[in-house]
DNA sequence: CTGACTTACGGTTTCCGTAACGATT
DNA sequence: AATCGTTACGGAAACCGTAAGTCAG
């Protein structure tokens, strides 16, 4: 590997434009330099890169082949070179996130896609640990980032900003026997099969949760939400997990009191005292804060 | 973008021994060439790579990720390296083959892969013309070698070789009345549903095929081998085709004396006179011809 | 005290731009 | 005639290796 990434950009700028003049002027070097340039590179590579029988050099087809790798030489110097501009300039090179949920989060799709367009070289990574799992994992560093339930002992090293509380909505099958009334009473419920949540590895399933001595657990609220979908029960689930079935009239919302008794459940942001973030950690931060509000409603810390 | 590739390989043999020293031993260059170029990358990046600390450099997070690059560029360089060499050694920039089938041409796959390993950076063209144009596209270059049944009128310029004859079979599916017969006649044939090959693009259906007043003409000879499996009717198609589903035991092989009147469809390796094959070109017809004969059986020219 | 990194320094090589020349349109 | 590509040439910049200095384990 003799050659040098001038000759490359020399060859690459010759062969785009088609003539060598017009390649030193873009260049801003002499003739010569681009002359001797495509020589040199020729002479290391061993292959005629140009038939310079007429005016205008033209490319052989080895050349015509060559000048591809060429050009994606000189793109992955470029990235490189904007890489460490940024890194430079403040950016991290790499960012995890951890969020403490079973669902696919829909609601994250918009703030990662701008998050990508902002931020093109960043290394995202993206974990789903268990609550326990990701405060250790903020407090450690092994995460800069994180989205969870409010949690009540939390530690002095982490900082937190609520996100929003997570509205609940209970749902049955458009085509279920209690889709009929718009209101429903405990009783009700009690009598007829509960679809709720459980996780692989969490042991304590809460008991407040259940509500109906009928109950099937399922792991995940997509896969809750399925299951109701199949008409096998009611369920309680996130209103934005739910949103686009409800749309579809897959499913039917319900009023009862019994959803207006259970706890609020608060999302917040979480991230480490000491570990501050840089721009593209504080960019994303403030976007989830931002989006959190429009998707959840407004709440304050 | 002011950096060059030597301090890129500075970099990257630094960072994978971690030691500035040990790197001037593997690019067989002073240590002072190292620990200067490694500072001028920096300084060209304006990002601090190593922390130094110890005694030891130690990369940092912002090093860790930028030698990824350094080490993917490295590796461009090397293929465009390799690929020159190939070039200037007789080996042609891309190959375009030319395949007149309708079959997914399985008894190409072992040939192909062989070309990928033994010509991993060829550019490899595939194309399945009809055989008129296919024979126009070898005599004006389009194309560098063609397969295709034995035609009356070759042009001079253009060479042929025998691939062989394609060995075809009368099928039916095992659970089919046909099926308990070993030998039919014609006219056990006539009344029974025949599958017969067609294709979108050529307007003229050979009548000679046709046997059966009951008869479907399906596109490809795969979606024929399909037809016969489902036990729509018997068919004709090359041996190679059924041979997987023989083995399977989903339909079996009928004996008759209009088999034996069919014509015999030679396949053939056509390229041009006066374009000379360079090493892939060589090898690929090479391989053809042998590969030919292991599967069609012995033919001559 | 050994081995590793940095810095200074002299010599060589390489590279650049100017300029002259031949060739093409 | 204008422009393009090649080659020669002088000066400058970059590069390399030696060597001395500093520091960690």
């Amino acid at each position: 590997m003799h050659f040098s990434i001038d000759q490359l950009l020399a060859f690459h700028a010759a062969a785009e434009l088609g003539s060598f003049s017009a390649a030193a002027r873009r260049l801003c070097k002499a003739q010569s330099v681009i002359s001797t340039a495509v020589a040199n590179l020729e002479a290391d590579l061993g292959v005629q890169l140009f038939d310079r029988a007429g005016r205008y050099p033209r490319l052989t087809p080895a050349g015509e082949r060559l000048v591809k790798d060429a050009g994606r030489i000189i793109g992955e110097c470029q990235h490189m070179q904007a890489l460490a501009g940024e890194l430079a300039g403040g950016v991290e090179p790499r960012l995890t996130l951890a969020i403490d949920d079973d669902s696919h989060l829909p609601w994250l799709e918009r703030v990662l896609g701008d998050f990508a367009t902002r931020f093109p070289r960043v290394e995202l990574e993206l974990l789903f640990p268990l609550m326990e799992d990701l405060l250790e994992m903020i407090g450690s560093g092994r995460a800069h980032l994180g989205v969870g339930y409010e949690q009540q002992g939390l530690r002095s090293a982490i900082r937190s900003h609520g996100l929003g509380s997570v509205e609940v909505a209970l749902v049955v099958a458009a085509r279920h026997p209690l889709a009929r009334q718009g209101t429903v009473t405990r009783t009700e419920l009690a009598s007829t099969r509960q679809i709720a949540l459980t996780a692989r590895t969490r042991q304590k399933s809460s008991p407040e949760i259940q509500l109906s001595s009928a109950i099937w657990w399922v792991e995940g609220d997509p896969a809750v939400l399925e299951m109701v979908r199949q008409g096998h029960g009611w369920a309680i689930v996130p209103l934005f997990v739910a949103n686009s079935a409800l749309e579809r009239g897959e499913v039917v919302r319900l009023q009862s009191d019994y959803v207006a008794g259970l706890p609020v459940q608060r999302l917040e942001v979480l991230w480490h005292r000491a570990h501050a973030h840089r721009q593209a950690g504080q960019w994303l931060r403030q976007a989830l804060l931002e989006h959190g509000r429009d998707v959840f409603g407004d709440a304050g810390a």
